[in-house]
DNA sequence: AATTACGTCAACCGCGTACGA
DNA sequence: TTCGTACGCGGTTGACGTAAT
């Protein structure tokens, strides 16, 4: 079709920019012929997104993104777009190359001294999961889906959010001897009563209105008790989250706050 | 100095999804 | 409800630079 592929020249770059500076960019097909770019719109996109957006930063990531991206990425699996949210000026590819390059040796490296103390580590999700679509819970999912999550993958979870910040390189150790009901307490109906372990009246009325807030996230039933806790734990700001994130994030802080229910009760 | 191996990263490809006709 | 189009996402590729031999 005549059009140009590979690498952007500077002058490309300077007819793109020109371009959104002035006319923005509502539709990406047309705009390289109304900019007068050999480049089909998909191109100009990725340019534009990846490389020429002007809040991009450039450089190298430093200790802590590189650690947020293994956090996140312990919890939200290869899903860059959404851990790049997450990352102010941070591309999704730019994490996907730093994650491929870097970060994925990291953990390697520090497995295998793991493994040669007699511990194990938990793999990243990504490796066995690639597309980090299929058992992710997404907001908008069936129950179906949401039943398939087994309380061992959830335990697993539980082991890796909650230990990991804590650790050199934010891995993750497990010890193979855990039992599942130790890190992954049963819970009993009182969980899903409206009296808050507490008992102070006072707060329980607060969560009571958050736990209205946040329902719509939840297909199912939110006690205000479980407000309470996603509402005072210290992860829901460390990363910027807020009510209109995935659902993921919340579940595993649904994890971490008192366990699961029974899968029959979702 | 030449060659090979490896690491990095920009760009491409294919697929899934949202949305409008 | 179906179909076509546009867009966004994740996986992969390939060009380039650098280190090792």
């Amino acid at each position: 079709m005549g059009l140009k592929k590979g690498p952007w020249t500077a002058e490309e770059d300077q007819l793109l920019i020109a371009f959104i500076r002035q006319h923005g960019h509502g539709n990406w097909r047309a705009l390289p012929k109304q900019a007068g770019l050999l480049r089909c719109g998909k191109s100009c996109r990725l340019r534009w997104t990846n490389y020429l957006k002007p809040d991009i930063k450039r450089g190298n990531f430093n200790k802590e993104e590189e650690d947020t991206i293994i956090n996140l990425h312990e919890m939200l699996g290869n899903r860059w777009s959404a851990i790049a949210a997450r990352l102010s000026g941070r591309t999704d590819n730019e994490i996907k190359n730093v994650w491929h390059t870097h970060l994925k040796k990291r953990l390697k490296n520090y497995q295998s001294t793991s493994n040669t103390k007699g511990q194990t580590v938990t793999e990243p999700k990504c490796d066995s999961n690639s597309s980090g679509e299929s058992n992710t819970l997404n907001s908008g999912f069936e129950s179906s889906e949401y039943a398939s999550v087994s309380p061992q993958d959830s335990s697993s979870q539980l082991s890796s959010v909650t230990d990991l910040a804590g650790l050199p390189n934010n891995v993750v150790i497990k010890d193979e001897s855990m039992d599942t009901s130790e890190t992954f307490p049963q819970i009993d109906e009182s969980f899903w009563s409206e009296e808050l372990s507490t008992g102070n009246s006072t707060m329980q009325s607060d969560f009571a209105g958050f736990a209205e807030e946040l329902q719509f996230q939840f297909p199912f039933p939110l006690s205000p008790s479980m407000a309470a806790s996603i509402g005072t734990m210290e992860h829901v700001n460390e990363y910027n989250f807020n009510i209109d994130d995935d659902m993921e994030f919340w579940y595993n802080l649904l994890i971490k706050a008192g366990g699961l229910p029974e899968l029959s009760k979702i």
